[in-house]
DNA sequence: TTTACTGCAAAATTTTTGCATTAAC
DNA sequence: GTTAATGCAAAAATTTTGCAGTAAA
């Protein structure tokens, strides 16, 4: 079975030799809980309800380890914003962007990641992930 | 046969009431002439070298038109800059970006480019555009 | 002349860092 | 005791805007 995100997580910290701290805890908790696709300073909202005390730095510290240790992934949809989305290993979650109202669904198909390995073949490159993402209208804000 | 870029940008900015001007002349020039995926500080510094009168805000502007008229669009690799690269109508770009050395190779896949069409549809969207980046370690880096 | 364009500099955003203090080991 | 983490606030880096002067229609 997989390991948890959590157990990832607190592995990769021991690796590197940090400490364990409560800020890092809620944080990764919230992180865990919240939806995805979340930027810094959303996440930084969401927790201060919560724990006034966290500060935005920390916050934003703790998502670079998280992207480091492989449970997160940082991504950017073109507002301005860097936002970090779930990560499993070996998952990939490719996009669909609803340009007008902003949804974002998440799909995954494997012949296109075939598609791609192939591609990356023919070129000598050895691919380490990817980012797919499609752009248009939803459903919703087409009718 | 097809438009030309110029001629596209060219239609664009009459059907806006837009004034022609020697700046905006030499701007699309130099991003005609120049490689893909240059961001707007790159361009200005590479305008200014043979145009000095030309200040940032100008190309950042200038820039934005382009995207707009259809002839460039923004894109983001994630290292903090906003970059434009050249978009003939019904041209996609797809790329392959190396993590060591930042060699982006681009191609283009029809099949690939038929399943997107078919996860979109299976979801209700109707599709505007796309980005698909394949992230790894390039055939020079790897040997 | 009327309207848009330019260049500058200032403002707004977002990301990143320095540092004194605090907390974990 | 050491070493890393935190929170604040300041600094960097980017993007965006206001405005007075300039140039195109």
């Amino acid at each position: 079975m997989k390991l948890s995100k959590k157990q990832i997580f607190q592995d990769f910290a021991s690796s590197k030799g940090l400490k364990s701290t409560k800020q890092r805890d809620t944080i990764l908790d919230c992180f865990l809980s919240c939806d995805q696709h979340l930027s810094t300073e959303e996440l930084y909202l969401k927790i201060k309800k919560n724990s006034p005390g966290i500060g935005f730095a920390t916050v934003y510290r703790t998502l670079k380890l998280f992207a480091e240790s492989g449970i997160a992934r940082e991504i950017q949809f073109g507002d301005g914003q860097t936002r970090y989305e779930h990560l499993q290993a070996g998952e990939h979650h490719d996009h669909l962007v609803c340009k007008r109202c902003g949804a974002i669904v998440e799909f995954e198909n494997e012949t296109i990641e075939k598609l791609q390995s192939e591609v990356a073949r023919d070129h000598g490159f050895t691919i380490i992930n990817h980012k797919l993402e499609l752009y248009g209208i939803c459903k919703n804000c087409n009718s």
